[in-house]
DNA sequence: CAGTGTTATGTTATAATGTAACAATTTCCG
DNA sequence: CGGAAATTGTTACATTATAACATAACACTG
């Protein structure tokens, strides 16, 4: 159970794809909402790039499936998944990921390898903790978190210091 | 001292944009950078609207001065001064604001309030320290951490609640 | 202070990201 | 089935950002 960890790039995926797919159907399922082919085709591509993709990438490859796909039909399934939990906007990429936790209310930040594009997810409780404490100092009421980290993961950072 | 907290609706702003002006002028004496009159007149703008301002919001301040500016002018001079520390870009807003301690080498974080858009800046160091720690955990080189936390200020959360 | 290389700014064009508004289609449910 | 609601299609456009090349200002050397 290594879920927030850096993957090693030898993982299988496959594997990791289909968990999530499934777990996504559990979610929609209980919250009653629709996991449409076009939803479900979206999250399947984010998580089978497993780093993150811009809304116009993932455009291009919808178009690949043989779709006819506009703009707002991505942003439209982004926005969708969003609400779910089921992935997360990366601000500081102008991209989206899958949440590798969608059960979780989190409140949750990233470290983004910039040399893979690799991301971990992090939901270490000591980081929010120490947020907390700061908005009730300043008395600031916290609405949305965005925590991203960028940098070199353990993969990426070993292969460098082989040169 | 409170730099790195809101400030009342009613500081002496007038003041507040003075110093963060000095301050720049003596940061770009030192590292020997030119803080041209166009350069200086950005940062002016930023600091005298004390909130936010996206690229496009300044290109038409600086069109008011009666200048002839393109896109290319202005994210040349925010270029300058992202370099210089002199400010920051708010990710989550596609937005630039003052920084208000360009002294310091910060890894730094800020609140934002959505209602009446100030930005406190924390340099708190044990958001820091938890990022570290986790980055350690996970063999991660961290370059540039961001870390915006929007949310409501103190004086428009009281606001609200009088209603 | 003229000449020259460097830095800064101007200018044009275009790329990348995101949304508004309305039409057509599909799905849900009585 | 039939009407309401949700989803997707389609067109147009808004916002944010950069590439490439031209011109101007500056700063240093001799």
């Amino acid at each position: 159970m290594d879920h927030h960890l850096f993957k090693s790039p030898g993982h299988d995926h496959g594997r990791c794809v289909k968990t999530a797919m499934n777990r996504a159907e559990q979610v929609c399922q209980r919250s009653g909402s629709r996991l449409t082919t076009l939803r479900r085709r979206v999250l399947e591509l984010l998580w089978q790039n497993h780093a993150p993709l811009s809304a116009y990438e993932l455009l291009e490859l919808l178009v690949r499936d043989g779709r006819k796909a506009q703009p707002p039909t991505i942003y439209r399934s982004l926005e969708f998944l969003l609400e779910c939990g089921l992935i997360h906007r990366v601000e500081s990429l102008n991209a989206y990921i899958g949440c590798d936790q969608p059960q979780k209310e989190h409140e949750t930040g990233f470290f983004i390898c910039e040399s893979c594009g690799y991301v971990a997810e992090l939901s270490d409780s000591s980081i929010n903790l120490s947020i907390s404490k700061n908005a009730e100092l300043l008395g600031f009421r916290v609405h949305k978190p965005t925590i991203e980290i960028s940098g070199l993961c353990k993969f990426c950072t070993e292969d460098n210091d082989e040169h």
